[in-house]
DNA sequence: TTGACGGTAAACAGATCTGTATAGTACGAC
DNA sequence: GTCGTACTATACAGATCTGTTTACCGTCAA
């Protein structure tokens, strides 16, 4: 996948300050005089590892969907054996607790993209990858509870999880993420 | 509301190309050089009548959440006199063609929302006040179907509908819309 | 007829943007 | 002990950013 294995130091200190930056202040509103100052680093230093601010935010985007996927199946696929349609709710709280501690700002990703219109952005892949995955990963988990048409359910439930993202972020609706989950269930069990 | 009654051609020209520019774009990388240019306007006059580019950004959420909310209700209210059901569907069917016709890079207030982290910049009420409407529109139509627990209902259903637009924008998911409409039917059916 | 208003044209200020160039230091491997 | 690697420090280039300034031209109303 992501081979961080030949990150220096210094690159290394950079991918974790742009992380915070880039997320916080957005990827236009950080320059890489402050990406450098941040890190520690001069800005030779983060040319010759990275090339371009370009790769970076790519870059930035791979490590940040590597960290949701590996929150998101340490809390579905938990020791404890829970059953399918459990699982599938599972997916909503790890959400919940996602939101909390690391996305106040909403999704990432759906950021990204509202400052990437450019279609052959080099961090374009990263952003349709991260969505297609937890569509997939929904689309797994609803087939294995046995639900009827289990394509379309996880599409609406994929729609209830993005939009529980918007709303938490937007901040109108309050526990918007218990209440997604809360009409997962039902969307889910109409289908069983 | 919006007095865009002291609005001079110029001025007007200015909002009419911002409208697309910062839509397409997005907001940071439309330049002050580029709106003039665009508009056929001089700085000078941009800078008299506005004051700012970030009254500008105001002003072109305000324009737009104002050309959103009379497509809504155009479609929902449309003469024919639809139930309160078919009303609350029919704002997925509002969404449907607006997605096609003028978002398809997604939601602009959600766009917005990621290029502006600061919670004290001008054009953030504009963000809050589209999101708020659309909850109290849908809490609005949700309550005219008598359906039980009004508030949680027209919840999810918003999250369906700020879903649907992400998971359209993002293309992954082919008939995004359409689903969300279907789930939210369902949600809707079990609540009556 | 005078003066306010809306506008053009064009230069400028000062900051910040991405990216490059030059020069030199510390260190580990072979 | 020498060569390559990773790094610092700093200056620079050229473009672009928001915003200001000066000078001038119509038009219309009091």
């Amino acid at each position: 996948m992501t081979e961080q294995s030949a990150m220096t130091p210094a690159a290394e200190r950079v991918l974790e300050v742009v992380e915070n930056l880039f997320y916080d202040k957005g990827i236009h509103a950080v320059g890489v005089d402050m990406i450098a100052a941040e890190a520690g680093v001069t800005k030779k230093t983060l040319y010759d590892r990275f090339g371009s601010k370009d790769v970076i935010v790519r870059l930035y985007l791979e490590r940040r969907d590597a960290r949701w996927r590996e929150h998101v199946t340490a809390v579905v696929e938990q020791p404890g054996r829970f059953g399918p349609r459990r699982r599938v709710l599972l997916m909503f709280d790890a959400l919940e607790s996602w939101m909390a501690a690391e996305n106040p700002r909403g999704c990432a990703f759906v950021n990204a993209l509202a400052e990437l219109p450019d279609p052959d952005h080099p961090a374009r892949p990263a952003i349709g990858d991260e969505k297609q995955w937890v569509l997939d990963y929904l689309r797994q988990l609803v087939r294995d509870t046995g639900a009827r048409n289990p394509r379309k359910l996880a599409a609406s439930l994929f729609m209830l999880f993005e939009g529980a993202a918007v709303a938490a972020s937007v901040d109108v609706v309050p526990g918007a993420v218990a209440g997604a989950r809360d009409a997962a269930r039902q969307l889910l069990d109409a289908a069983l």
